[in-house]
RNA sequence: GGUGGGGUACCCAAGUGGCCAACGGGAUCAGACUGUAAAUCUGACGGCGCAAGCCUUCGAAGGUUCGAAUCCUUCCCCCACCA
């Protein structure tokens, strides 16, 4: 695979926001080593990691060499890059086990062998370990504190306070490139637009003490036309782990992606061509009902982050709530499918039955046991505006006791559904 | 350290003794329209309750009062100007 031609297909796609001057040549010529660190302040990356992660596989498929670092060091510490406030400061466990997690999640989308081989990294390896007055005098000192307020992610918290612990963060981070620099060659660091700051620290530092050319590119921070925050839904941010986001859930996710935005997630988040994304763009105009390109791009990243077994999965509970399947009709197997991809919940008969009456359900109790309401009072007023479904037929407001015997399916299920695209799966116990 | 201003529900923000579960906007949810889109219009938007109603909430804790988000006391925290 040749390296040519990486910078204009990242470009097209819209994944450079800034870069250094020297990147063109860089990424033409031959083979780099290419870094990106990952900050393990939560368990799992979310759907705004999968940009980055792009820029990694685009760069491995012209035939870089990704490296992956996960902050094990720096996640004692807190960027505080984009943050307005001081942050809470992580256990050493947290931050040892977040760490551990998000390597696993990692290693899923890279390939790890052959000459553009990843690699992977964990700056507790040489950070834990690091003496505080050699770092002083070897890092320290190429650093003024002037040079250091200039950065956004320091002035913009002149007035709500930074403690040193996140002011000195740039310094590691810059370490951080320096020691990639060292260890595995690495010559550019890649990361969100919040990052450029650090990262011309970390190209400063190796220019100093190494003498070396270092380099540094940006992605832009994904936004949705209509102003609310990408990746973020009802039940809140959309994660890569499968145990806190269905594949289901990831699937409808990217499917409920608006027209005017599909075609740059197109470029983002998948590797299809230039040609197949300005038809499927074109299709947006067209036939836009038809959102072919929704459905390719939940199909391409559901995969690509999932795999194959699980993005089936999600289609088939995606038929299944929104295709014109009777649930009176579904098999004990589909059941069973359903039971494990879609929203889904165990409940008593007790925990269900109108006061008193255990022949008949209270419609509240199933909107809330199946945490498509919060409350009595939020079911009750879903029910009052027509939106709840069970087993897909329309409720009225009088509807709020059915009778058990005819809403169980083969026995013990009920599909609760709220609104137009909320369903869950209820199975009831004795 | 001094003086002044302020802390209200997810966010912004009105309210200065009862008509306040608290104006308005945003966000969010739902309905209509549609395409599981956007825009638009309509409705909802603390909890419990079938309901009447009850409970909890206006920085914290006390107090005055028949009655407080509103008055008093103490405390905590923010902002502005001065030093």
């Amino acid at each position: 695979m040749s390296t040519t031609g990486v910078l204009e297909e990242l470009e097209w796609r819209g994944l450079v926001y800034q870069r250094t001057d020297g990147v063109p040549a860089l990424l033409a010529g031959d083979r780099i080593s290419a870094y990106i660190g990952f900050d393990p302040t939560g368990s799992s990356l979310h759907v705004g990691s999968l940009l980055v992660i792009m820029l990694l596989v685009h760069l491995q498929r012209h035939g870089h060499r990704p490296v992956a670092l996960v902050g094990g060091g720096t996640g004692m510490i807190g960027d505080p890059s984009g943050k307005t406030a001081e942050r809470q400061l992580l256990t050493p466990e947290l931050v040892a086990a977040n760490t551990a997690s998000i390597r696993a999640q990692l290693e899923h989308f890279l390939d790890f062998s052959g000459p553009a081989g990843a690699r992977m990294r964990d700056n507790a390896e040489w950070l834990s370990t690091l003496n505080l007055v050699e770092f002083l005098r070897d890092t320290g000192k190429h650093f003024t504190v002037n040079y250091m307020l200039q950065k956004e992610s320091v002035r913009s918290r002149m007035d709500a306070g930074l403690s040193f612990t996140e002011f000195s963060y740039m310094l590691l981070q810059a370490y951080d490139f320096l020691e990639l620099h060292r260890r595995d060659g690495v010559a550019l660091q890649l990361g969100g637009s919040d990052q450029w700051g650090n990262i011309t620290a970390g190209i400063e530092l190796i220019r100093r003490v190494e003498g070396a050319e270092a380099h540094g590119l940006t992605v832009p921070l994904v936004t949705s036309t209509s102003g609310t925050k990408f990746g973020k839904t009802e039940a809140g941010a959309v994660w890569l782990d499968a145990a806190r986001t269905s594949p289901y859930a990831f699937y409808q996710f990217w499917l409920a992606t608006e027209d005017s935005d599909v075609g740059r997630f197109l470029r983002f988040f998948t590797l299809l061509g230039h040609e197949e994304i300005r038809t499927l763009e074109a299709g947006v105009e067209s036939a836009p009902e038809q959102r072919v390109a929704q459905r390719t791009l939940a199909r391409d990243v559901t995969r690509r982050v999932h795999g194959e077994p699980a993005l089936h999965a999600a289609e088939q509970v995606t038929t299944f709530f929104f295709g014109g399947l009777d649930p009176r009709e579904l098999s004990d197997d589909a059941f069973l499918m359903l039971r494990s991809e879609a929203p889904f919940h165990e409940v008593t008969l007790d925990a269900l039955a109108s006061d008193g009456d255990a022949s008949t359900f209270d419609v509240l109790k199933l909107l809330t046991a199946s945490e498509l309401a919060a409350s009595n009072g939020a079911a009750k007023r879903l029910l009052e505006q027509g939106a709840v479904s069970i087993n897909k037929q329309k409720l009225g407001a009088a509807d709020r006791h059915l009778p058990s015997a005819g809403t169980l399916l083969s026995g013990q299920h009920i599909v609760v559904g709220k609104g137009k695209r909320d369903f869950a799966l209820l199975r009831v116990r004795a």
